[in-house]
RNA sequence: UGCCUGAUAGUAUAAGGGUAGUACGACAGAUUUUGGUUCUGUUUGUCUUGGUUCGAAUCCAGGUCAGGCAACCA
């Protein structure tokens, strides 16, 4: 197993573990808080603890970090949980930091039993000032000295509601001239008369994140704690608690979180883009969300496999976005059925063409054997792309122009003998003849085009309208670059066309069908299709090294 | 200014004292009834200065640069 890809370093940490019968076996998890939706950085994470348990045989856990009621919602934990499944992971439980908040509460009295534990009566302001500088030791106050059943007396009265929020906190009693400053007697519980999406009212006290997740982690005995570089940190904070309460030793380890180009990762500048509707919603197709990406037509598979290619190390990293579009491709080149669409039609006439229809067949996906035909209606009066007609071409232009010849795909090849004009000198119309003896599969004309264009016919045509989506930001690392994020919002990062016109077949496949328009990309229908209209979302082009060569001009 | 991380082609990621490799990108060519796909080739890299060693991306020391840490957020 580990002679086929190099192992990452906590493959190589599990491995030993394993090796030296630390563990028989491994337990990981996988922790959100609800408090937004999941983005593919989340994929990262989701994909690599997962994918541990898989690959060494373990189990995972799905945990909501539900810690703070004032920010997390039930909505946000359906998507969690929705996103995690179509993702293709199964936990072996669902599990809430909430489940354990009696247990978490037993712990906090446990710490003041012995001593590791006060209640501090201080502001959130003066706690911020007796911590003191990174260069300048913090200092204890008056309330670090109370005795340990002043302690007990003074925590349940702020668990049975006595004092207002904000007025009482328990910290832990560790050093305030630690070095690392997480470890100057950090806060572990609050006071919050707060509505809990799932205790309800339970509480009015709530732990912090320092003093439920290692916790958690150590109740359902999770062997490996994978986490992200911020929690440095708290490592020692993590430690520091399992040792003292003298509980399951998780171990914590961290990895660099994902960043891509072009997008911004953080919740909270999601959020915003939201709210101040920059885009439709959490799920719009040009979101790094999770169900945004889904929306606009990406597979799990090929989300999986960017997992798996863009690897984990412990160093920073801005992920290329075109690593993804490249293994989105990858996958629906495979899968996806090819249709013709064209999106600003030229009306053409094959002037050598009888009346009536002659039914062609096209392969669904020439890259899939199994994948079958469809039929497509050719008739006189066609309708091709308008950039695929140039009156004065330049070099190198394999497309239609006057006396130049080109193939229909599927169909034959034609040649352009007159372009018709109208009052104003736009062009209308193209007359055209077809060769006859050139049809696909028996073409024995002998001639040779460079050219195949796509088409419709104009009567069989059916109306749908496409989306045309961009990356959502002009700035490569936008949360980085100079100003607010949002002054780097790409003002056209969606193009709707309404009036697009596709190959009659498009009106019987599937709804979830991947679909790739021949020559124009990749497309997947959306949820706002209504029968009359269908909308059709493009997921990414097809790689274009003609508009590289023309931009080079 | 303290502590903690990290530094290998453009972007990522391997090599764990012994030939710096892989993917994406870029470039060139072949194939092609999608300017798609596929195939072939080319290109570009060990932050720096010392040390240990027959031999250092790897071990040691100093430096430089980047990121993180002073929420009753996670």
């Amino acid at each position: 197993m580990s002679e086929e890809k190099s192992l990452n370093f906590i493959e190589e940490i599990i491995e030993r573990d394993l090796a030296e019968g630390k563990h028989t076996s491994i337990t990981t998890r996988f922790p959100p808080e609800p408090n937004g939706y999941l983005h593919i950085g989340h994929a990262k994470s989701i994909c690599l603890n997962f994918g541990l348990a898989i690959k060494y045989g373990g189990e995972t856990n799905l945990r909501f970090d539900d810690t703070n009621p004032v920010t997390e919602e039930t909505e946000y934990v359906e998507s969690i949980r929705n996103d995690v499944k179509w993702l293709g992971f199964q936990w072996a439980r669902e599990r809430y930091a909430s489940d354990y908040f009696d247990t978490l509460y037993t712990y906090a009295e446990q710490l003041i039993q012995q001593g590791d534990a006060y209640v501090d009566d201080s502001s959130p302001e003066e706690i911020a000032e007796q911590k003191g500088t990174p260069t300048q030791a913090g200092q204890r106050n008056r309330f670090a000295d109370r005795s340990v059943e002043e302690n007990l007396q003074l925590f349940r009265d702020m668990r049975d509601g006595k004092y207002p929020d904000g007025s009482r906190v328990l910290r832990a009693r560790i050093d305030m001239a630690s070095p690392n400053m997480i470890l100057r007697d950090p806060v572990l519980y609050r006071i919050k008369h707060a509505h809990h999406h799932r205790t309800g009212d339970k509480w009015c006290i709530y732990p912090m994140y320092d003093f439920a997740h290692g916790q958690s982690d150590s109740i359902e005995h999770i062997t490996h704690s994978i986490c992200t570089l911020e929690f440095i940190p708290h490592r020692d904070l993590y430690n520091w608690c399992i040792e003292k309460l003298g509980i399951f030793p998780s171990r914590q380890y961290e990895f660099a979180r994902l960043n891509m180009t072009y997008t911004v990762m953080s919740k909270r500048k999601l959020l915003q883009l939201v709210q101040e509707g920059f885009v439709t919603g959490w799920d719009d197709p040009r979101m790094p969300t999770i169900s945004g990406m889904r929306r606009r037509g990406y597979t799990p598979e090929s989300i999986r496999n960017f997992c798996e290619r863009i690897g984990v190390a412990r160093r920073e990293n801005l992920i290329d976005v075109g690593l993804l579009e490249f293994c989105v491709r990858e996958h629906l080149n495979q899968v996806a059925l090819r249709r013709m669409v064209v999106f600003h039609p030229l009306r053409i006439v094959i002037t050598t063409m009888q009346e009536g229809i002659e039914w062609l067949e096209g392969e669904n996906n020439p890259e899939d054997a199994n994948s079958g035909t469809r039929s497509i209606p050719f008739t006189r009066e066609l309708l091709i792309e308008q950039e695929d007609f140039m009156e004065v071409p330049p070099k190198k232009f394999f497309r239609l122009a006057p006396g130049q010849m080109v193939r229909l795909k599927h169909a034959y090849i034609i040649r352009c003998d007159e372009v018709i004009k109208d009052d104003q000198g736009n062009i209308t119309e193209l007359r055209c003849s077809h060769i006859p003896n050139s049809k696909s599969g028996e073409d024995t004309s002998g001639i040779n085009v460079k050219g195949t264009l796509h088409w419709v016919s104009q009567t069989h045509a059916i109306p749908i309208e496409v989306r045309l989506y961009d990356r959502l930001f002009r700035t490569e690392d936008p949360a980085n670059a100079e100003g607010n994020f949002l002054d780097h919002i790409h003002p056209d990062s969606q193009q709707i066309l309404s009036n697009a016109l596709a190959e009659p077949a498009l009106a019987n496949d599937p709804a979830d069908a991947r679909f790739q328009f021949i020559r124009m990309g990749y497309f997947y229908g959306d949820c706002d299709t209504k029968t009359d209209k269908p909308v059709f979302n493009r997921t990414v082009t097809l790689k274009d090294t003609w508009a590289k060569e023309a931009a080079k001009k």
